[in-house]
This record gives C-alpha cells, structure tokens and sequence, in this order.
DNA sequence: TTGACATATTCCTATATGGGAATATACCGT
DNA sequence: ACGGTATATTCCCATATAGGAATATGTCAA
C-alpha cells in the first residue's frame, strides 16, 4: 500500500510545507488564487492544486465573488490536529510542570506521605 | 518532484495514522518494540519501520536494554506542531473570547474598526 | 460574439511510500 | 558455538504525489 491520500485527512494536507503556509496566509482573512500565488511565490496553477486539497479535507471555504474566487483558512478544522498535539503537553512542559509531574508519580508508588494525585489540569 | 519524505519533519512523520497511536502509546512511557505490536495490533516488522521514521525526525528516543530496545515519544518534538497549529488558536475560539479578544486589539489601538488582522501576539 | 482575465484541470514523470514476506543482524543463556 | 529471542532490513509493488507545461473552463466588459 502507498501513503495515504494528501485530502484524506488534515494531518495529510497539511503534512506539505506550502499549504501550511497557505493556512497562515489566509488565517482570518480571504483572498483570491492569484494573490495568494504572488503573495507567496507560487505558480497559480500549483496554487490551485493546494487549495483543492485543502478544501477537500475542510481547512479552507471558498466563495465565489464574480470571476474571482476568495479564500480563506477554516481554522475549526485545524482544531483536531492542535487537540492531538496537546495531548503531550504534559510530558513536554518545562521544569515545574515536570518536576510537579514527578512528584506525583513518586508519591504514587513512593511514599504515601505526599499525595498530589489530585493535582488539577490546565 | 514527489511528496517530501516521511522523514523530513514532524508533519511529515505524524501524517501516518500508525505513527501517531505509536507515539501516544509512547507517551510518558518506554516499551520493546515486541510490546508496541502487540498492543497496536501490528506485525512488528511495520512497528520497526514506523519506529525508524519517529526515530529520524527525532519524535522518539531509543535506548538498548539486552536483546530489547526500549522507545519513548520525545514530546518536544512534537511542540512544533502544537506551536503552529496554536497559531489559529483565535480564529476558532468561541464567541466570548472572539469577542473579548477583538475588543482587546480595539483597546490597544483605539481603532474604530475590527481590525483582526493587527492585533497582536500575547 | 470576442477578447481578456481568473481559476481549474490534465498530462507527464521522478520519487517515495507502506504493507507483506522473507531474511539479516544482534544479543542472550547454556 | 548453538539455538532462540528481539529487532531491523531488504525486496517487491500498487498507489499517490508535487511541480511544470499546456490547456480547459468560467466570467466579465464592450
């Protein structure tokens, strides 16, 4: 089996560095094809074939406005992928997150003296 | 050209399903490769491969223990995407804090006008 | 209608993939 | 050294890509 379909998901999609940079440049707002190919140096054609992706998996709406067609990033559907990476936060989280992390785990199993097992998220 | 390399970042790497229950499975924790197929349901010489791609993008960490290797996710690979995807964090939160956010930039530069486009990083 | 502009699609190709099967490599205990 | 266990690698292949070039589709204006 080959790798998966860029539109089957948006971890796919946006798996390409050009369509990243796409999102970013249509977060909150909405822009045509050929701006967004000069704004970025991009081949209008390559442009298109990115935002059909993108739209396919949900990360950019489009509408139409007389000849041209206005972009924009979706940014719900880049929620899935920001929920998935936060849920490593925990383990990457800087020393007193860590060391509070620690503790716990030490007073699992350790010493039942100091139980932070309770401690709260966020 | 092709699609870029599994291997050339972290979106690439995390595009594949398998590999992102691998490194949730590796979370927090340090298992044999035999224990990862097992638990994942997967023939272990896919585990492997999988491994070798997290392993050269740096989302996890390998250490020998006898005739075993033992993996971990390395979580702050994975802050990169959290970061980017963070990035859009204003676009999809909910009305209360849309709200209180666009009256934030309003504040700070006394603008008339909603204008999203200028405000500020926190 | 015709022409000009805006976008989308098609065709081509080198390259990489992930799974399965088979095999290689590394390490252990005896 | 040997057999057995734990991982890694290789080979094969159907599938999908991204970019470039060329072309098709669509829409407006006169």
């Amino acid at each position: 089996m080959a790798r998966a379909s860029t539109t089957s998901d948006a971890f796919n999609a946006v798996a390409e560095p050009r369509r990243r940079e796409i999102l970013s440049y249509l977060a909150g707002i909405e822009r045509p094809v050929g701006e967004i190919a000069e704004a970025l140096g991009l081949e209008q054609p390559s442009v298109s074939k990115h935002l059909r992706v993108l739209k396919d998996v949900g990360l950019v709406r489009m509408r139409c406005q007389g000849r041209q067609k206005l972009y924009r990033t979706n940014a719900e559907a880049i929620r899935p992928l920001h929920a998935w990476a936060a849920t490593f936060e925990r383990y990457w989280q800087h020393q007193l997150t860590r060391v509070k992390a620690r503790a716990e785990a030490m007073a699992r199993q350790g010493s039942p003296q100091l139980d932070l097992s309770k401690s709260k998220e966020k």
